[in-house]
DNA sequence: TTGAAGTTAGTGATTATTAACTATCTTTGC
DNA sequence: GCAAAGATAGTTAATAATCACTAACTTCAA
């Protein structure tokens, strides 16, 4: 369990990174914006690395909970597609900041540990997805004539473009809206 | 144009930020890898954005000239777009530390030219894709019932997320053979 | 009274960049 | 043709600023 100071610096540290990205990214600065002095923030953490892991393993925790709730229905393929589109848009909305984190990996490429949980990550997204199409190509919901993994690619691919896009053009477009069109396309491509 | 030392200095300080990440270019690492002393990075490139600016430059003149060669043909709206995916790819391969730079927008997030460098890069090759898609459309080999701008980040954001798993995962698949893959889907897709 | 969470003041290492100097070409004036 | 002058590209040594992190001390609530 996270302590709220904790949880406080793991936040601050993510706007950290997305407005000033990893190089903005210091103790000095952290310390700062939460209003402490530097030593105090290893009062919360040993080191600045671990601040890092601990915010890979919350993105973790979170698409454990999103896959859990995917599966937890009887929704058809396509509902459970459209319920982890439109709760992943909530989350950005609602958190812009982890934007520039989650979708940065190379922000974490110096560190093994890091690496090896960012792939972690993407493989979990990937391998719930692929169920999903599975499931929705065995009740004739997707076409079947396409294998699950590339259209689990191009699901996570242009989610992640779009997403990307809106956070670069300084969120200036509806993104449930075209996160609207977009999943309208998918519709039309696979059924 | 570019002097030769200024050349090996960008592919040194590429290769730099695809192994150690943004953090590990520094001047005395790119210096070191050179062999040189690092005030003599100074007599090449007046500051270290420099640098980056002069890279995404390179980029963007490399997509300018590729947008160029996509069009400058009588192929099929298809077949542009697969000529595209190769030469992507072929590159990619070559210098794959490209990848690590080119994707990961959050590096530039510091600098407000070099964000808006990236920015432009991104229009430039959707509105081609999507240039492309529309005569596509309009000679049929491309349905027309999903717009163009859809369809563009369908296939980019694709292609990106599939690259950048590649490098991910320390280049370990066939990228080429993927690649072909994700192409086929799309032919199915989009006829 | 004790432990958690803060403070100030400091550590050595590293950062980008500059100053000053030098060796080696290249250009220019006679 | 050839020396003077200048440009080019390197060097060592140093700069102030910043980095992550630590030691030692204080405050305060349970």
């Amino acid at each position: 369990m996270q302590t709220e100071r904790q949880t406080q610096i793991i936040e601050k540290s993510i706007e950290l990174i997305a407005t000033l990205g990893i190089q903005g990214f210091t103790i000095k600065n952290l310390a700062k914006v939460i209003g402490i002095s530097e030593p105090a923030i290893y009062r919360h953490f040993d080191h600045k690395t671990d601040i890092l892991i601990t915010i890979l393993d919350n993105f973790k925790e979170m698409g454990e909970f999103m896959t859990l709730m995917s599966n937890n229905s009887d929704d058809t393929a396509i509902e459970k597609i459209e319920f982890l589109f439109t709760k992943m848009m909530e989350i950005f909305i609602e958190q812009p900041a982890i934007i520039s984190v989650i979708f940065s990996e190379e922000i974490f490429k110096n560190d093994e540990i890091l690496k090896e949980k960012i792939v972690e990550i993407h493989n979990m997204h990937q391998l719930n997805i692929e169920m999903i199409v599975e499931s929705g190509q065995l009740n004739k919901d997707i076409r079947s004539d396409i294998d699950k993994s590339s259209l689990a690619l191009i699901f996570m691919g242009s989610l992640r473009l779009l997403v990307k896009r809106w956070d670069l053009n300084n969120q200036n477009f509806d993104l449930n809206k075209e996160g609207a069109k977009l999943l309208n396309t998918f519709k039309l491509l696979t059924n």
